[in-house]
DNA sequence: AACTATTTATAAGA
DNA sequence: TTCTTATAAATAGTT
């Protein structure tokens, strides 16, 4: 969009491409910012100058490592290596642009004293380690979430073999529902009594199912009131 | 640029943010690539959708890491040694992630400064964010941990449709493997690609099974193919 | 997904 | 350099 179509591909003018990187930088920035608002969208965009001088855009509503990091976590297991290399990488370079853009946030201004971290590093430590063992009670469905672990037509096995018991269970476990129903009585208590081990594997698998089957005192889910329990950052 | 001028402000409609969106990433997209081809600059460009998929666009012929070194060479003396070193650490945590690495350990606990502490227990909150988004994915689970959910005979029968699903799933996805095996290729893709959704019931539910599922629609990440459809610039 | 009226970005010139 | 302006490009609303 100018007097004349230009062929993209690089200017060997030094000026012309000093001058035409003002202008579409000043484009490019102008656009990131009003995507991030008209979309409410996180975004990014970092470049630098023909002579090295770093430019950084972002999101109003966002700061960088907020960004990064949900990149990041976003589904981790599917993401090759190199990805999230690239991430480390791109990190690294938002933190040492620090001194050349304004990245006031990026670690958080802390206000805090050493004993005050050294509590909430305790206190997440330990929610780390509950959530964990929660997680690990649900081996059996690690195995659905991280379908990278199923790699061989055994595991397959004992997955199918695993839901066919399932299968069985609910089955039976719908029929004294029907009959409860004529008793007119609480499915709940039958239910439990059923299906407290619908899944069984061979016990020599690294798979333990039965300890993702309810058993009142582990099986609570987090539940989004609790994150707030958490120290949280504040939002921009 | 278009029927009439848009107000710089969240567009509230649902679809038009999203149709927005998708007009303006092209077009972001298109100009960062130009950028970096006219001009002979790295840059980087970062978004997630209004539904958090994300996207990536870097320069044609640099690799982030290349940028990272850039600017290294450009300011080597601005490195901060306790912001690399938390960096580091970051980066470790990104890696690990997956594999619920603890942070405490391989971070040492002597950690003293209020920058260290500050980091670490930013690091702890990622990956509690992350086990908790995991956690969260695990919703069909949840129907089996919380057994109290399941209290009528239409609930069973959505969990039997839904397991015999996965069992025609976990069949075809045995025979692919088969195959696949004397081929001497990798399961991973293939079983990503039958599998990524596997259980499914009635719509209304409130049920989300898919949820649980490694979702490849909703990661996307700008791949070599698309950037291949820009002009591309020849690296040194 | 395609169209087109209109706005916006910008290449070259002043 | 910054400003202007002709023109290319992007895109909002529409279909």
């Amino acid at each position: 969009m100018g007097r004349v179509k230009l062929k993209i591909k690089k200017l060997e003018n030094t000026n012309g491409r000093q001058a035409t990187f003002a202008k579409r930088k000043h484009g490019i920035m102008k656009k990131a910012n009003e995507l991030s608002i008209l979309c409410d969208i996180d975004i990014i965009l970092l470049m630098f100058s023909p002579t090295g001088k770093p430019s950084l855009c972002k999101g109003a509503s966002s700061s960088i490592e907020e960004v990064i990091t949900k990149f990041a976590q976003l589904t981790p297991q599917e993401r090759a290596k190199r990805k999230l290399e690239s991430l480390e990488a791109l990190k690294k370079t938002f933190k040492k642009l620090d001194h050349d853009v304004n990245i006031p946030e990026f670690l958080g201004t802390s206000s805090q004293t050493i004993e005050d971290l050294t509590s909430q590093s305790r206190l997440l430590q330990n929610q780390l380690s509950d959530v964990h063992k929660r997680l690990s009670k649900l081996s059996f469905c690690s195995y659905w979430t991280n379908p990278d672990k199923i790699n061989s037509i055994e595991h397959l096995g004992q997955l199918e073999n695993s839901l066919r018991e399932s299968l069985n269970q609910i089955r039976s476990c719908k029929e004294n529902l029907g009959k409860q129903h004529l008793m007119s009585l609480d499915c709940h208590t039958q239910f439990q009594n059923e299906m407290h081990v619908p899944f069984r594997m061979g016990a020599e698998q690294q798979l333990s199912p039965l300890l993702w089957i309810p058993n009142n005192d582990s099986q609570h889910i987090m539940l989004p009131e609790e994150q707030n329990l958490l120290p949280h950052r504040k939002k921009f």
